[in-house]
DNA sequence: AATGAATGAGTGTTCATTCAT
DNA sequence: CATGAATGAACACTCATTCAT
């Protein structure tokens, strides 16, 4: 990461040190004003450097914009790492559910990353774009191969797994972008769990379903057996 | 619409049919370039207008904003109007579909707007903010209603109607958002479908889904054992 | 006047009355905002005219000072034709008294156009300001020769009557000009009165001097014998 | 002075040297073609600095308006501690002959500001005109009280010594604003003089005025001893 | 390695003036 | 004669970036 980003800092650890202080006062910056309303000077300031030195840890202003894809990046690494740690040796269900809570807990964490995202991704160079759309890609990826696993068992009964897979990280996605509006009716647990059944409602074949959602519709069946 | 914008032209179908080319051609801007990147001088250029003539039909740049909301709210009415009307006299289930049908496609058709306006909501001024957030609102609760509906007369099951008209509305800004993503595996209408069936799969109680789904996946009962 | 502004319109009587209304409006404006502060569009609609029918009255802008100089030209006329008949037959002090009066009222009842040509001499073409010069030095001038009439005849005692004439043409601005500070303390009436007094005690011959002021301080000559 | 305009210029010294150079060209500027007719790019060209660097200096054009008042603030509180020092132990007559001799003076080496005020006062903001009004009614006042004094140790006869006060204040601001008329005539000693001496005739009771003018005209009083 | 003054092209906006209708 | 839409140069101001110290 950010070996691109060139930088007249022999100093590794002071760049990485820095630049890390500089990324994140600019990103609260980005958010409050966006990318073009917010002045190099500004981001000088918050980050309590003169205009010169912040210059010595990014090219131009542009690099900032990589710089927050990095953070972005590193906690996507992370963020599969964990997904798939936790998932090992679970069936498919407790699979989706555990990858769900770990997303979109991480999704929570990086709120502001992805609203500012979501908003430069309009604007931004075609590489960076690039750079952002595979991100979300291999999530969807990876939900989708989950899915697919799931359905190959037989966990699963899904027309569309990609799609699923899709709205699901479209679902993570709203959780930040939309916090306008969710965060007025829900906290991120009851986002979690309703949002989790709803998938599971949607995908779990007949049998399964029946027996976890037993108690909640009227008309769900009766049938208990099976 | 747009009263609230003031203009020193008198000659009111002039004012009107300018404003028309000059929002059109603003948007196509923005949505390269976005808002801050988008010089006047482009805008006028790409009317065909000079300078001082462009502003003869704004009163700032800012207006500019104002008017691609009042697009997107001519267009958020004659929707709900359609919606509206389309929906009268049906069962809960063929109103959702169609409700999901007109809007999707309605969606499709204001792209621009709608990618626009996510991107601009984060720099937006409060009220600006406020205006576009209302209409998301308003779609919501439309949905929430003929979800609230069909549980109480039996036709679905649902845990949350709330979310779920959410859902509902993130799936049709998704198709704008991220056509990057969708366009390439998709065609509206599959993804309308897709989409319709997938929350119909989640929300309808057993006997109707079964009924419905059932040739769909390998695993579905028809099931001889079981 | 005013043959030296040209205009398409061939109708005199009407382009004298538009203009009239014309250049009343533009005063009342220039009054409030300056000259440069004051723009076409809002004079003709001060005027009640569009923007291409007030510039068949006018050649450009500037030709608006122009016009509210011959207003001035033409109070100044009036002026001198009346203060030089009022004084017709009388005493070089009663002539001073009577001018002074004049002088003064008409001062007060040209307030906004002595204040705005006092604003505009800075930055007024070479022509302008000699115009507006010419009038100042004529109305000095007059003065001056009462004064050295009344220094002829005896009446008065002037060291410069020359400077004591500007000094009389200064006091009538200063009405105009420095309203601010005068008219909180003196009605005009007040001030012509008192400025009279102040004016005639430096002039007088001492026999007359005291004559005249002979109650007024406690230390003056009680001696009237003289 | 001028701390409530903001720079960004840390190097204290630099920023009080450039802004005097600033403030002393666009006075000259201003005095040629007025404050609005004088533009930034014009200003920075005359002082030799870029727009940019211009603006590092000051904060916006209004503060340029400000800028002169400050230089004319400073001069004021200079005039008034130099006019009370050489005032202390004089008789009435002597410390108004003093006042006014050091006033004019100032009047004369600050024409420029003078006459720039006179200028801008009419379009100027709210408390741009208070600061100079209030700098002239100071004046005043203090005149107004070297006045009343003399009136009261029975050196002065006064009928009102406030309009008397005005009226020496008006006087300096004509050598400034008038000098087109004035400069033609007389130098500034002779101005000074002769205003001197005009204003001691209007206000000396007769037995002091007597003895001093007593050589200047030969209608005054032969009159011996008195 | 840090400072912060300087650059200058670029921005949004205004407005005197013209001219087709 | 009147209308009012169009022109475009000019204005005040900003800011990413450079570089002498």
């Amino acid at each position: 990461m950010q070996e691109h980003i060139q930088s007249s800092i022999k100093n590794q650890p002071l760049l990485i040190e820095r630049r890390k202080q500089i990324i994140m006062a600019a990103i609260k910056l980005f958010m409050a004003r966006g990318f073009e309303g917010t002045s190099i000077r500004a981001i000088a300031k918050a980050t309590g450097l003169t205009v010169g030195a912040l210059y010595r840890y990014i090219g131009s202003k542009d690099d900032l914009l990589w710089l927050t894809t990095d953070i972005g990046n590193s906690y996507h690494k992370k963020l599969h790492e964990k997904m798939q740690e936790r998932v090992k040796g679970l069936r498919s269900v407790d699979a989706l559910k555990e990858s769900i809570m770990v997303y979109f807990r991480s999704a929570d964490g990086l709120q502001d990353v992805y609203t500012f995202h979501n908003h430069i991704v309009l604007t931004a160079s075609k590489e960076l774009r690039q750079s952002i759309f595979d991100r979300e890609s291999h999530t969807v990826e990876y939900f989708n191969q989950l899915l697919t696993e799931g359905v190959n068992v037989g966990e699963f009964e899904i027309e569309d797994t990609y799609l699923t897979a899709h709205n699901i990280v479209v679902a993570a996605n709203a959780w930040a972008n939309r916090r306008w509006l969710l965060r007025k009716r829900y906290t991120l647990e009851d986002y979690i769990r309703i949002q989790t059944n709803s998938i599971l409602n949607s995908i779990q074949p007949e049998r399964v379903r029946v027996a976890r959602t037993g108690t909640l519709g009227k008309n769900s069946r009766e049938s208990k057996g099976e």
